[in-house]
DNA sequence: TTAATATCCGAAAGTAATTCGCATTTCCGG
DNA sequence: CCGGAAATGCGAATTACTTTCGGATATTAA
């Protein structure tokens, strides 16, 4: 079901997506839908937290890869993962965390955003050992929302994602970051 | 109708608004408020719109002022008014300029903060007579995008504005700007 | 004053989400 | 194997809206 949610949001959008056609593409009736999510949000969610996942794997398993000089560059490869997410996984593209649904899809207390940044706060604190500060939290979640933001505009502009965009989102929260992180 | 359709955003958010009690509020029935807009996305649009004008009227209104140094006192004066429309105008906190029911609402071919950013640009160069270049729209597209989704989040977590987050937003609008129009 | 025109109105139709009781399958102990 | 719980599957019916449309009412012009 979670496949034909994703396959339905990358050829209609959110819009597209119907309770209806989730069974239909799944090939179940509806009341099976019902059966396994409380309701279509629900399923967003899952799906969600599906993608949520895979960020995370994708992540871990480029940080064990090591040979990161800085942090800098740990950020840069986040940010590769965020962006070959957005063209590879279906129905990443339209949903993502699930901002479209509803800003508190993940978790009822915190902005799906919010979510992430601590997702990437806890491995890089543990990777790289460095002290874990309010200050860190809260540089980590607006360059997050901000980085989101416009690598949301690149995609929405290209599927493939505009270059131009896409390398100023990485100018944007490197340099936000750089101001942060470097000062005391 | 519209003031009606602002009254039920601060009330109880998007969600909380249908096409009955937009006609309640305002004390007309349903069929009249077909009669001016073609569907319910119509009246958001419409209020969209309006606020679009407030903020164009705010900022034209504070350049004539004058006063400003630089390029940069000019950002913050935009920013000021556009925090400042989040806490005084009905529905703005939640409606803005339409991003929450549709990212291309005020335009159909151009996003939200497109429309926003190049209103600001046309300001800009009529007041200040800099050069109306490709790389000053780039620059303010992604400063208004980032801006206003840190700005949006900072809204999100206090009606009034987390006044930390929203320092953050400044500095963040304010450094991506200067490493742009300082840059040859 | 009348007739044409515009505006208002809300019951009814349309659309999509959600429920719920019956049908079918699966799982066991005898 | 068989009978009968228990779990799962099902989709017509219900619900919660948005939108339409034809008659009622007001306004304007001759």
């Amino acid at each position: 079901m979670l496949d034909a949610c994703a396959d339905i949001l990358d050829e209609d959008g959110y819009d597209g997506l119907t309770t209806t056609r989730i069974a239909q593409r799944a090939d179940v009736a509806i009341g099976s839908v019902y059966q396994f999510f409380p309701d279509k949000r629900a399923v967003a969610q899952a799906l969600a937290l599906r993608n949520l996942e895979v960020f995370g794997e994708r992540i871990s398993a480029r940080l064990a890869e090591g040979g990161f000089g800085d942090w800098s560059d740990t950020v840069g490869a986040i940010i590769e993962i965020f962006v070959e997410m957005h063209r590879t996984v279906p129905g990443f593209r339209v949903l993502r965390f699930g901002d479209v649904a509803d800003v508190n899809l993940l978790d009822s207390d915190a902005d799906n955003n919010a979510v992430v940044a601590g997702r990437i706060r806890q491995m890089i604190v543990e990777s790289f050992g460095v002290q874990d500060t309010q200050r860190l939290a809260t540089a980590l979640a607006i360059a997050v929302e901000a980085g989101d933001a416009v690598l949301k505009m690149a995609f929405r502009r290209d599927p493939a994602g505009d270059p131009m965009i896409v390398a100023e989102a990485e100018r944007l929260i490197h340099g936000y970051l750089a101001s942060h992180i470097e000062e005391p």
